[in-house]
DNA sequence: ATTATAATGATAGTGCATTCTCGCTATCGC
DNA sequence: GCGATAGCGAGAATGCACTATCATTATAAT
């Protein structure tokens, strides 16, 4: 059975105090003030059980590297800082966005990223 | 000084026909149509050169790898269809999405992002 | 046509994120 | 507390996008 283990503790713990997307290195550097001896395998392996059991989910946004969030929150969009490359949730949604797909293209979900520089960074 | 070859002419053929973003990998199977030998380094070699020239722009959508259109083109967004993968343009773009950010956030640009299928796959 | 050389392309190499291996450790049912 | 084993983590291995190498070829100035 699924134990409870000191570093899987440690890495829910460090989604549910960020409050945003992380990116598997930020959540293992989050994760070792800790847990200091937490190692990328462990963080890889809980986040996609985490993933499997819907308790995180991935989000893709430019830029590469997969990030995750706590699966729970309602839709959002996200601010990515290009100075420190942070997500950060956007919690406005502009309306009817569908209608702006050509004819005949079936829009099943959207994506807005806005790029900047965020509050501590600016 | 930089000679007019056929692999290059072919290229740029590509993306004035195509009309949307490709990657790398699109360019290469759509050039060989033109010039069968071409091979993937002609093609990084020469995207990178047309973007270094102003003549191609690169784009940043979520699923990775970048992709490239052209640099005249007015502001738009995408479409990415999620069963064939290939990126369509999407001229409108909702007003006032600076607004959206948080207090104290500066946003310099934004990518919006619809998912879902395109008219020859739907 | 000749010639200097920019450009090509097959292939090897690089860089990086992610995953696997496996001996060791910590958890938990008893 | 004990024992079975889920889980850990250092380091090796993998996969993949992209880049460098270099002998060969094509371009364009003369």
């Amino acid at each position: 059975m699924q134990r409870d283990t000191r570093q899987r503790r440690a890495i829910r713990r460090v989604f549910l105090d960020a409050g945003r997307a992380l990116t598997c290195d930020e959540v293992l550097r989050h994760g070792q003030q800790i847990v200091p001896s937490l190692g990328v395998a462990t963080v890889y392996r809980n986040v996609k059980m985490l993933v499997g059991e819907g308790w995180l989910s991935e989000v893709e946004l430019p830029g590469g590297g997969l990030r995750y969030e706590l699966a729970d929150r309602p839709h959002h969009h996200h601010f990515l800082c290009r100075s420190c490359d942070q997500a950060f949730d956007v919690h406005q949604c502009p309306p009817e966005l569908e209608t702006l797909a050509p004819d005949g293209f079936e829009v099943d979900s959207h994506e807005l990223v806005l790029f900047g520089r965020c509050a501590t960074c600016a």
